[in-house]
DNA sequence: GGCTTATATTACTCATGGGTAAGAAAAAGT
DNA sequence: ACTTTTTCTTACCCATGAGTAATATAAGCC
């Protein structure tokens, strides 16, 4: 994981990209962890001390690298919307039906609602945000939100889906996923994978048009699954 | 306000019912500001003193109906949970298919979910309340879900429902019904009947089999809409 | 009226936990 | 080795809000 060319004093600069590196990596390990304890106890319920505690360090150790807890629950929140970010540029982009673009948008966000920052999305309060944070979250919710209509208008428009109304239909389907964040935990029964499959195919039966409606691939569980949403999301860059 | 037969020294009985009849009416009123204040603004930024302020007293006034904040968030939740109990029993009693059950019960919880008590349901975190109140709030869930499966085995069984996961599909439809209680607001453009209709509607018909696919009632608006599922829910003893 | 009980208020206690100050320890730079 | 910067700790501060004690007020009751 580090194939560095020598030990060189040749490269000053070699120590510093080392530095900020390793920051970032106690940054991520900071989110991680509260992400967890947030899921787990709940923001309000989950202390500072605690996080500092599971990373063996101390609370105000943690302010090197957040600003305040809002701070870190904001920046959890973001993670999962950079992976939410990234499937819907990656499905934008595809050239295929509307409903395809659903269920794909259906596929990823239940995976993504069973990974911890994914869950984050539905799982956090924007109301325990300041009212800048807290504006963002609202546009992201509406994007989102927006994305679902615009496949389900797409598709109407190019005959893969019924004619319905496109605000219900959003409604239904999201609320269906976004609940996958509440009772999906590690270990159950149920994969993220089958869950995925299922429910991109359950949320979408519905309202696939005759003509669209394949014939059930019927995927002979040959772990065709190989690309786990694989989206080109820049990494933030503040 | 007080519309009291006479000055009576008559029946000592009255006053006696009229002053637990008044302690009643005080209790449900601080219920109801203080979920509405829980849904507004979440239980843990909600304080007491405001609660106590929209009811035109002072904090510990609350203490003479309720034993603690836990309680009241409790007793809330209690009465959502009332609503439910109500008509899961009423469609129990009710002779239909599996399908049937399924489209009333899908209706009911739709329209629940857009009251305060019922959103209150899937709004509140269990892990706010003690652990026996806990348990209790578990168990209901739990008790819900299982209806939800329930009446979609018996609908395989009876031939009005297709072949399928009643865990998944009972999973889909909840979460869709649940998130309702999140994105629902009083005076927007949809109201709790027209959500209802549609949800009931389309949350089933994907599960509905050919034969079971009824010509769509197209009812004409002529608000049948009576019974608010009046429940014989006995009021709590303790 | 006077006695009792219910209900409300004012004025507190007190645990909790986010956040800060001052300085030690470690690492980087020279 | 010495200096400087970054990182982390110990020891605090302090706002908040649930819950309590003591007491006043009002209502029911005889």
């Amino acid at each position: 994981m580090d194939g560095r060319p020598a030990t060189d004093q040749t490269s000053p600069w070699m120590p510093f990209e080392n530095r900020r590196r390793a920051r970032d990596e106690k940054r991520e390990a900071v989110l991680r962890t509260a992400v967890q304890l947030f899921l787990e106890q709940g923001y309000h319920r989950a202390t500072l001390n605690e996080v500092a505690e599971r990373l063996n360090i101390t609370k105000p150790a943690l302010y090197n690298y957040f600003r305040s807890k809002e701070d870190i629950l904001f920046e959890c929140w973001a993670l999962g919307q950079e992976q939410v970010d990234g499937f819907i540029a990656a499905i934008d982009g595809s050239r295929q039906a509307g409903l395809g673009k659903l269920r794909a948008l259906v596929h990823s966000y239940a995976e993504t609602m069973a990974t911890d920052f994914g869950a984050s999305l539905v799982r956090f309060d924007p109301r325990d945000l300041s009212p800048a944070n807290a504006k963002i979250v609202r546009a992201a919710k509406r994007g989102i939100d927006q994305t679902f209509r615009r496949y389900i208008t797409e598709g109407i428009a190019d005959g893969s889906i019924k004619p319905c109304d496109p605000k219900m239909a959003a409604f239904a389907i999201a609320g269906s996923l976004n609940w996958i964040g509440h009772w999906y935990q590690r270990g159950g029964a149920l994969t993220p994978d089958a869950i995925a499959d299922d429910f991109a195919e359950r949320l979408t039966e519905g309202l696939a048009t005759a003509r669209s409606n394949k014939p059930r691939p019927k995927k002979p569980a040959t772990k065709t699954k190989k690309s786990t949403t694989k989206a080109p999301t820049p990494r933030r860059t503040k």
